[in-house]
DNA sequence: AGCCTTCTTGACCGTCTGGTAAAAATAACG
DNA sequence: CGTTATTTTTACCAGACGGTCAAGAAGGCT
């Protein structure tokens, strides 16, 4: 992996250039996002932009690169030795933290998703795919122990990345619904998921 | 309300189009479609389309009118009259119907709100909100009255629609993690949801 | 300073975009 | 059948699109 050498005004503008690429395509989509949009939201010219980045796929490729795995990090945290239920609680508040504080990523993958991942498939396969795996196999030996209740865990685990989402990728339906503009969501999020998850509905 | 009297063909051609748009427009989302696409796809020319709805613009809101009222069906029949647990079950059930039957409406749906629901805003707050409200009463009686855990019956919400409409909008996602493509996994979704929303995770 | 590399720009190109005009083809109806 | 209203097509437009090019401006280095 020859490090890519790179000059000081290189290494701003690609960071510059990323920021606005992911404000543009995050809303609009990797087909309804434009160059001219992407250089303006960044200040700077079109063609200036493609030097930097030639193709409007080359800076589509680059943000979601660096995404999948930040992405993952509260998953693989999940820690096998750890307590079950404070295993779980503790990953769907590190889920809910990130939609808060990175919604437009959130927002990015879901894009990719619904225009049916054309570009992640890869990862997903080689590394979404085995880390589920393992964390699933995880759940089940909780499981098995006796020590979590019994279910699918890769429906889980899916029912915990759907719900905490929800929240960065259909914002203005939940601030509208929340009224109030929806302050606190997040953290109110937060105590509902824990108790549904953990507790159920059925009254105890 | 004057009833727009339309000729057979109209009626016809004016079907075909929207089934081409929701592809389209589902897949791409509204700046990503073009008008040309969703011809293509209905199989006529585009000045041709052009007759029917003149702007791109008419066809989009033309698909997304039919459309909250059908997705918001299943929460209107939740009634308050019965078992608690059993209706919240079925509603569950009903949801991921919803996605099995209906992704691409799905999808279209996360599209507007990714892109911050300009069109839809309106009906959410007109007629989204109110229906939501008055079902989270329902919820919260059911809570007082000690037939289900007491929890934010918003959030209770927002968990059912992540959870199932997930399943429609990051489909290749949940197939390739399941492999086998994904066989089967609407039913495992609907047995493992109902485990988690209604037992919870700790053991009993 | 001077010189070479990196960076930025304006002008441009072919293609695609949403949309139009007008005429030709088809259907509806007495 | 003929006449009229509807439907479809061909040809087209102005602006936006992704991307190129050559030349100039600014940095970096000795």
């Amino acid at each position: 992996m020859a490090e890519p050498k790179r000059t000081r005004i290189q290494t701003e503008n690609r960071k510059v250039i990323l920021a606005a690429a992911l404000e543009v395509f995050s809303r609009d989509g990797f087909r309804g996002a434009t160059v001219d949009a992407i250089a303006r939201a960044a200040g700077m010219s079109k063609p200036n932009l493609l030097y930097y980045f030639p193709k409007k796929d080359d800076i589509y490729r680059a943000l979601l690169e660096g995404l999948l795995d930040d992405w993952l990090d509260p998953l693989r945290e999940m820690d096998a030795e750890g307590d079950p239920i404070r295993e779980v609680a503790a990953y769907l508040e590190r889920k809910i933290e990130l939609a808060r504080d990175f919604p437009m990523e959130s927002r990015l993958f879901a894009n990719e998703m619904i225009r049916g991942a054309p570009i992640l498939m890869e990862v997903i396969e080689s590394d979404l795919k085995p880390l589920v795996d393992e964390k699933a196999a995880v759940l089940r030996g909780w499981m098995r122990e006796g020590r979590l209740a019994r279910t699918d865990p890769h429906h889980l685990i899916f029912a915990i990345w759907a719900t905490t989402q929800h929240y960065a990728d259909f914002d203005p339906q939940v601030r509208t619904v929340l009224g109030n503009d929806g302050e606190g969501r997040f953290s109110d999020a937060a105590t509902a998921l824990k108790q549904i998850f953990l507790d159920g509905l059925k009254p105890r």
